[in-house]
RNA sequence: GGGGAGAUAGCGAAGUGGCCAAACGCGGCAGACUGUAAAUCUGUUCCUUCGGGUUCCAUGGUUCAAAUCCAUGUCUCCCCA
């Protein structure tokens, strides 16, 4: 393993934790965002780019890498790291999402899951046994469990036989688990039901993982409020001292509903995507540049932003990028909307630190929401 | 000068008697997007007080009915001299 966590502290009012690890000589703090890279590349954005805006851990896609170019390829390149010119962590996710996004429930299996290729229609079959060894091959830092991530609106008893096969999928892909230098978390699934996000905690910990996610969240049309309480459903059960991480979330406020519920990382795809949609965060709440009234807006997208972006450019001119569809318009936009759920993971540990994490979610809310929320 | 083709909504382009306020594409205006089959997808795009009103180069005509047929005019493009 490359990197051990380390639990800092716990926020006084919540339970919003402060951690922290070093690799190849410097340290990360958590609460972190993960940027999304599935095809070995942020979309848009160089290494350095994503450096320079403080990056940590990003991600990238086991099934992606699997059709293209291949594991095999990637481990004679010297790994992802090496491939990519990456020398900070990574994280591949198992390709258990492509279950939810590729398969339909009549492919899968208790050995494991028939995909047709998105890019040729090849009939794949993919397995935990598979995904581990094409994690181990790609030499990420951190390796997740092969899993099923069903719909929320999934009834309990779906669900359950899920959640169970999930967990007998996840102690398969331990069992066959061989790179000394990559750990591997376990995900929690169970839908917005209490007593299967329980169990599969509980039984997820006991296969000892180097760290726990929860997963199947923010799927379809499951409301906000069914995944806040599909995290503090899981939470309790989770060990303290190991990474707790929460998977494809990444709108604002629920990070930081996830980061007061306990949660140390978070990836996703809506910062990159919304970028190359033409959106932007802003502390106001997000904008659309497309919108005709930012024409002849020469402000940056917010003045409070240190993003290159925002130094150097206006929204009519990055407006003018998008509705050209010229590709610096989505790489300074996923520059900036990045840098923008950084930063907030960056003030929130300042307020863990300070314990008074409730005053800045209020403070986020009142500015991003204005009259229209809460 | 002779012969031919054509003029349809912001643009391109279907439609050639009724099912046409008029396909489709682009452009415009908006919306969606949460472990990326996603630089994608959806809605809308003559006017309207939502009852209706006014359109398919212009004018006149045929018909119960015309973007569609006829006549004349205007304009555009192509070929030959």
């Amino acid at each position: 393993m490359k990197f051990t966590y380390n639990l800092e502290k716990t926020e006084k009012n919540t339970k919003a934790r402060l951690g922290s690890f070093r690799y190849n000589g410097k340290t990360f703090l958590t609460p972190m965002f993960m940027p999304v890279g599935t095809q070995a590349t942020v979309k848009t954005l160089a290494p350095e780019e994503l450096k320079e805006i403080n990056s940590g851990i990003i991600l990238a896609n086991t099934y992606h890498l699997w059709l293209r170019p291949g594991e095999d390829i990637i481990d004679m390149a010297g790994g992802l790291h090496k491939f990519m010119n990456w020398d900070q962590p990574i994280l591949t996710d198992s390709g258990g999402y492509q279950v939810f996004s590729l398969a339909n429930p009549k492919d899968i299996s208790e050995e494991g899951v028939k995909f047709k290729s998105h890019l040729n229609g090849d009939t794949l079959f993919l397995t935990p046994e598979k995904s581990i060894a094409i994690q181990n091959k790609l030499d990420s830092d951190i390796a997740m469990s092969f899993d099923e991530c069903p719909p929320a609106s999934a009834n309990h008893e779906y669900m359950e036989n899920s959640v169970k096969r999930t967990i007998r999928w996840a102690k398969r892909g331990k069992e066959v688990h061989n790179n000394p230098n990559q750990m591997l978390f376990g995900i929690v699934q169970g839908g917005a039901y209490p007593d299967l996000r329980k169990y599969s905690a509980i039984e997820t910990v006991k296969l000892d993982f180097d760290g726990y996610s929860i997963g199947g969240v923010a799927n379809d049309d499951e409301s906000k409020e069914d995944m806040y309480k599909a995290i503090d459903y899981a939470i309790p059960y989770l060990p303290e001292n190991k990474i707790r991480y929460l998977m494809g979330v990444g709108e604002p406020i629920d990070l930081i509903e996830g980061v007061i519920r306990g949660i140390d990382i978070f990836d996703c795809v809506l910062p990159t995507r919304l970028a190359r949609h033409g959106h932007a965060f802003t502390p106001q709440g997000k904008i659309n540049l497309k919108n005709a009234k930012y024409k002849t807006d020469f402000t940056p997208i917010s003045e409070t932003c240190d993003c290159y972006t925002c130094t150097h450019y206006t929204k009519a001119y990055v407006r003018h990028l998008i509705t050209s569809e010229e590709t610096l318009g989505a790489r300074l936009l996923s520059i900036h909307n990045i840098r923008f759920l950084i930063k907030m993971m960056e003030d929130m540990q300042e307020a863990i630190k300070n314990d008074n994490i409730l005053e800045y979610k209020k403070n986020f809310i009142k500015n991003y929401y204005g009259d229209k929320h809460e």
